[in-house]
DNA sequence: ACCCTCACCTGCACGC
DNA sequence: TGCGTGCAGGTGAGGG
């Protein structure tokens, strides 16, 4: 389902539910989901962990989580605390890093409701709910690491720069785009060189900068890239203030799902272009669906 | 190093 | 109704 807008929300409703909360045992009823990880030693590792914090890199969820290890002898630990009396305890720093994929979400349930179809792990919480991921296709991924191999590891040491900070600036994407032999739909997916859009974002991005998907990614001139700069973070930007999920915290509806569809060239095929009225036309192109309208986006 | 295709899964909409 | 086909917002492995 997602690309970078709908993780951000999730994130944030996943930040206002559990923060603060401690994992008291899970399910794990998918194990190619945590793998390398086996079931037992998951299980092992997250439970007593407590959520300190939900954040995002990329596509990726970031759910935070400390765990506390009592010290014999009242020995202060140097990630303890300073103060007055000595620390007796060490703190682990672990980071459950999640992809939602396609069809990943995250769900929150009281202690009375019940498990959806396709819920392959399931948290217990300190507060009797449960945290669910619920993922159809089984694509999603979750990988439980110490908070120091994080940025090394594979798949997210690779990626391009956050969309919303200053590394992503027109002459990154330029650079990046003259490297390229790919056409620019090709390329804007691919998140180790621009980060954070999917198929509709940069379908979307495409049709506000009024630049052609299949145009050769090095053949764009600089003003260009500029215009496809600010057009890849207006979109970005537009999607994240404007996602609206029909889910309510405290009645343990579910995450990641419900968005609003706002897009102006996606799944619009046939339909008359928002600006000037020509059909929007389909195509496939690397195996995935692109829209594009013909006379906007000539080149 | 790059780029392409396919594989990973389930479910849904469509046409016959 | 049933069955076959194509398609779905993501990525990684494996090949050229």
């Amino acid at each position: 389902m997602p690309e970078l807008p709908e993780v951000e929300h999730v994130v944030r409703a996943l930040r206002r539910a559990i923060v603060g909360r401690t994992i008291i045992a899970s399910e794990i009823k998918l194990p190619k989901l945590i793998s390398p990880l086996s079931v037992s030693s998951f299980k092992r590792k997250i439970k007593g962990t407590q959520i300190t914090g939900v954040s995002r890199r990329g596509k990726f969820i970031l759910i935070e989580l400390d765990y506390r290890v009592a010290l014999p002898h009242g020995r202060a630990s140097d990630t303890g605390s300073a103060g007055a009396s000595p620390a007796r305890f060490a703190t682990r720093r672990f980071v459950l890093v999640v992809h939602l994929r396609m069809t990943g979400a995250f769900l929150y349930l009281n202690a009375d409701e019940e498990l959806p179809k396709h819920a392959h792990a399931v948290f217990y919480l300190d507060n009797d709910r449960r945290l669910v991921f619920r993922d159809q296709r089984k694509f999603g991924v979750m990988k439980l690491v110490p908070a120091s191999q994080l940025a090394a590891l594979r798949g997210i040491a690779e990626l391009a720069p956050e969309p919303f900070t200053s590394d992503f600036n027109s002459d990154y994407l330029q650079d990046v785009l003259k490297r390229s032999q790919r056409s620019l739909k090709t390329l804007l997916l691919d998140q180790t060189k621009v980060l954070g859009l999917g198929n509709i974002y940069a379908a979307e991005a495409l049709f506000r900068s009024r630049i052609n998907p299949f145009k050769p990614a090095a053949k764009l001139s600089k003003q260009r890239v500029v215009l496809l700069h600010e057009a890849i973070k207006e979109v970005l930007e537009f999607a994240v203030a404007h996602l609206r999920g029909g889910f309510n915290l405290e009645a343990g509806v579910s995450y990641g799902e419900a968005f609003e569809r706002f897009w102006q060239v996606y799944e619009r095929e046939g339909e008359p272009c928002v600006k000037c009225g020509t059909r929007i036309k389909r195509a496939t192109h690397g195996g995935r669906s692109t829209y594009w309208c013909p006379k906007c986006q000539r080149r």
